[in-house]
DNA sequence: TGTCAATTGTCAGAGGCTGTCATTAGCCTC
DNA sequence: GAGGCTAATGACAGCCTCTGACAATTGACA
């Protein structure tokens, strides 16, 4: 942060961000406008879309910010670990050290706000499935590098992310619409689901 | 189609959905406006929205019609199957009986080309996503009933569905990645899939 | 044929987003 | 510290998606 400008730069991005959040999480996505937003920090309308692609970017800024953290959980796990098992521990560690990477911007409650709002808003939630797409396929080549497999040649990359990822949207999804909205309910219901996977893949269920 | 009214509204919406399809395949979604489809087929832009809900609808409009198909060859899948194979079997059914459900209103071909468009167009990859997820927990319902047990106590039925859905979903944006977009690559890729599923999730890829 | 209801067109307007251009304000050099 | 340079902002104007409201049209039906 060195000069003048740049801080200033700073300081109006964080504060447009904040007030995005804070009227997303209260009046909701849909029935915040840009100028809402725009008015509340005293700034043009112009000046918001210089800062974010869209609306959407704001309301996924505080997501996004985890998976850069998320990734470098996979690539930090040790290498004896199976793809899924590391996949698994990174998934974990994330979410215990959401704080490293949320508090500097904003209180865990509010991202664990916006992340119902983002599941209750059909336009946040159908690009944020699809943000997740492009982090799957990040992933995938990690593994691979990883595991020494090539990705083009080698399916079990790719496939093993999109399970990985299927069963960990469900889990998003469930956690977001359940009662208990804490992040030690997620890491429940995030290892409840990975061990019930293959149980949920086996013959027949009928045979329990 | 009894009254010429109804006749009418059928041939306006035919019409609509048409062209739209046509424009979007061409010169793509984007530089596409709802304008331009009503002009072509001379209507009002408000007509246009009476017919469809937005710009989406009427491009996702042909996978929605293969979505009732696909739900009900799930239910017609005989009782003794194993879940995940009665799912395999009813996506294969459901691709060799294309043509039965969209043939009436355009051909295959432009099944195929809206299916690309659909993946390379950002916004309608992340609408088909998000549509995806809910048809997921429809299927998870019609397993839940099948093998009898309680959707919301058993974790199973939606987290095979995850782990299916996830798979497909690898296999769409493969095969329409891909340099053989065919009925039968997308086939052949389903089951080439579908059988990796264990490897992918064994313990260790390197003692292959 | 005349009444009723459904379909459509027109108009106005909100909201997201972009290009353009003038203005402002920090920065840097002499 | 005055002046030139450049980055940031504001102010418009405009396009596109989508919606509500009202009037005009057109099919349905007695």
């Amino acid at each position: 942060m060195e000069t003048l400008r740049e801080r200033k730069k700073q300081r109006t991005r964080e504060a447009l961000l904040r007030t995005a959040l804070e009227l997303f999480t209260t009046q909701g996505y849909d029935d915040t406008t840009v100028d809402d937003i725009a008015d509340a920090v005293d700034v043009s309308q112009r000046t918001f879309f210089r800062y974010f692609a869209g609306k959407e970017e704001a309301a996924l800024a505080l997501q996004e910010m985890t998976v850069a953290h998320f990734l470098e959980a996979v690539r930090a796990r040790p290498p004896h670990e199976a793809p899924m098992e590391a996949l698994r521990q990174a998934v974990l560690e994330g979410w215990d050290t959401l704080h490293d990477v949320i508090d500097a911007v904003a209180p865990v409650e509010v991202f664990l706000r916006m992340y119902q709002v983002v599941e209750s808003t059909p336009v946040l939630l159908a690009a944020h499935l699809r943000r997740s797409m492009e982090i799957e396929e990040a992933i995938a080549r990690i593994l691979a590098e990883r595991e020494g497999v090539d990705i083009d040649a080698d399916p079990r990359p790719r496939l093993a992310v999109a399970v990985f990822g299927g069963v960990m949207r469900l889990t998003e999804r469930q956690w977001s619409t359940g009662e208990d909205f804490s992040l030690d309910a997620m890491r429940a219901l995030t290892v409840s689901h990975l061990e019930q996977v293959g149980p949920a893949l086996s013959e027949s269920w009928r045979t329990r």
